[in-house]
DNA sequence: GTCTATATACGGATAGAC
DNA sequence: GTCTATCCGTATATAGAC
């Protein structure tokens, strides 16, 4: 029982280890040894609990992009909100990560490109974006508009680039702008507000 | 005279095949003995000519983000044309750009979080996107408009995340929206036209 | 479960012949 | 300039003691 709980409590402290080593220098440039060391713990125990650097890998990862599509989910099929809310949420609890875990996307982008493995084929093998009420509500707003009707698309690709993508080259943001981490941040917390007025606005466009 | 049009075109060879595998592994995954292979030659060559594996990646990755930057200076400081047609240049040139070369983004970005190097010195050490006459016509505009201003920064990423962001996520959205190579294209080129669109509506929005 | 010590493999880099 | 053969450091993974 003792063992079990000190076994339990070892294994999360190796994956969060790993899951900051990871991101911090990716897949390939990762070492085990950092791994163990950040964990507080030997290397060759790493490998009794999860095999192999691959493996261990494979675990966060997942776990990851996980995180990724949890809450979104939910948030797409809801009946009950407007277009206008999903996108409020969706930016909103995605600022909200990734203000916390800055180097989760270009992690899981880099390594989506990178890595041999079909990990995508996890992402959304059930392609429940695709069938998501969310799409259809985006179908329907364009038929009931006068204007010219908007790829569903290029809708999403709007919210999640006008999202994500300042995370994904904040240090060349910060760099121009001559942001600190704070200033950053706060530039973030504005974008909760914009970027729904911004996506409403394209929206109304003709 | 021979040996010398020889030795250009062997280290010509060497570099493309070392852009082409960083791209596509990263530096910590790509190895030098693929390189040579792509490059047709062999290891000890590779190092005869650029020393290490570390000095080939600085090449490499200057030329990228020279080739990030170059065209897109003088676009800015252009006083002859105006705001829109600025953002339909810059929108249209990287279009183009990542539509030949579309892992140049996601690279660099990578390479520019992990790499232990201050290769970010390089990129803008003159803050010349700062202090461009963009930058200067985008504080005009707002000061001139009664709708509310629009912080420059905001809209510098609005262009960029807009642009950019779907390459770096391509296989993401390929995925979510059955696409293949040539109907991603094809989506990016129709928003050659939509994003200035897009930015000059939220410009208007108050 | 956790450690120390070690086997094994891999990749960057060099020596030296041509 | 270009090659083959080889060295050597580093990183993953395992053996075996506690």
């Amino acid at each position: 029982m003792a063992k079990e709980t000190a076994s339990a409590s070892t294994e999360l402290k190796i994956k969060q280890a790993a899951r900051k080593i990871f991101m911090q220098k990716g897949y390939a440039a990762a070492r085990t040894r950092d791994i163990a060391e950040a964990a507080g713990i030997n290397l060759a125990l790493l490998n009794y609990y999860f095999r192999s650097k691959e493996k261990l890998f494979d675990i966060i990862m997942l776990e990851n992009l996980q995180q990724f599509i949890e809450g979104i989910k939910e948030i797409l099929n809801n009946r009950q909100t407007s277009l206008e809310q999903k996108t409020e949420t969706i930016v909103t609890n995605y600022i909200n990560l990734l203000t916390q875990q800055p180097d989760l996307p270009l992690f899981v982008l880099h390594e989506l490109r990178t890595h041999p493995k079909e990990i995508i084929s996890k992402i959304d093998r059930d392609k429940f974006i695709h069938r998501s009420y969310f799409m259809q509500q985006i179908k329907d707003a364009a038929k009931e508009r006068k204007a010219a009707s908007i790829n569903p698309l290029h809708f999403l690709m709007n919210i999640i680039s006008l999202t994500i993508f300042p995370f994904v080259a904040s240090p060349i943001i910060q760099n121009i702008g001559g942001l600190n981490q704070q200033d950053f941040n706060a530039l973030m917390e504005e974008r909760k507000k914009l970027i729904p007025k911004w996506i409403k606005a394209i929206m109304q466009k003709k």
